[in-house]
DNA sequence: TGCGAACTTTACGTTTACGTAAAGGTAAAC
DNA sequence: GTTTACCTTTACGTAAACGTAAAGTTCGCA
């Protein structure tokens, strides 16, 4: 027996630190479908996922809708091989878009080395000038 | 005695894909600052460099006032230590953000990989079912 | 000299992604 | 039985990031 554990809105929403008002937001989207027990929404654990999924296009600066399209990846309606096809390129679209994300994070990264460097050694000036003593490693 | 090549807000936009529009309105929000000759704006490589790092901020998903800070790491205004120290704790959070950005990416790139394998599956057994030729690699 | 193709400013409009308030239902706790 | 703490819907508000239209200037050239 599986465990079938399923959340409320309050819960899904402590947990990933966003408003219900959020994940209601999502529903009237259409990213969500939770079912409902007499007025309550009800999460399932796949809802749970889709919900992450969307969080984690957020973080990655996606629309809702570009966060749409990700989600639908993982229950996508295995129609007729047009939509497979549309769905391989739109993969590869994705990917293509993630890519040039790490190569634009490398860059920032290296950038940020360098600001820091220059950064530091302007503090080690300034404490010279000062006549301060070295502080400990923050 | 090196080129000092400089842009009038046609060239930007042309060479960055986006609108004067987009260009004028980073100015609005202080994140570029032309020189002017006579009414017309007149762009450093120093402000297309800005540009740039606005765009790929724009591409992480970063809001224009999170890459007002990333841009200002370029030209601080190298004052007292409280400035310094504060910019070294934001060096850090930005690369704390990168890093996340890298482990989400990573996450995704990898179960697009799963989607494009459940997808192929999908598309081979569609293949066998209506007996036709296996296609030439897209 | 007058046309087109750039540039300019001003200002209201639009989309996205929620925030926030109003008004109410439900269920355990005191 | 009435607070308290959730949940619900409806609906207007808002900040960010531009789009878009209007109206005007300036430059090169045919």
């Amino acid at each position: 027996m599986t465990i079938h554990q399923e959340f409320n809105i309050g819960e899904l929403a402590r947990e990933f630190d966003i408003t219900t008002r959020t994940i209601r937001h999502y529903e009237d989207l259409g990213l969500l479908k939770p079912r409902r027990q007499g007025q309550s929404r009800i999460y399932s654990p796949a809802d749970r996922t889709r919900l992450k999924l969307i969080l984690r296009g957020k973080r990655l600066g996606f629309s809702l809708e570009e966060s749409r399209a990700i989600v639908d990846l993982y229950d996508p309606t295995h129609g007729n091989i047009q939509q497979l096809q549309a769905l391989l390129e739109h993969i590869g679209q994705q990917r293509d878009k993630l890519n040039q994300q790490l190569d634009d994070i490398g860059k920032m990264l290296s950038s940020l080395d360098e600001a820091e460097a220059g950064c530091r050694a302007a503090l080690d000036k300034t404490r010279e000038r000062t006549k301060e003593k070295p502080r400990e490693q923050t």
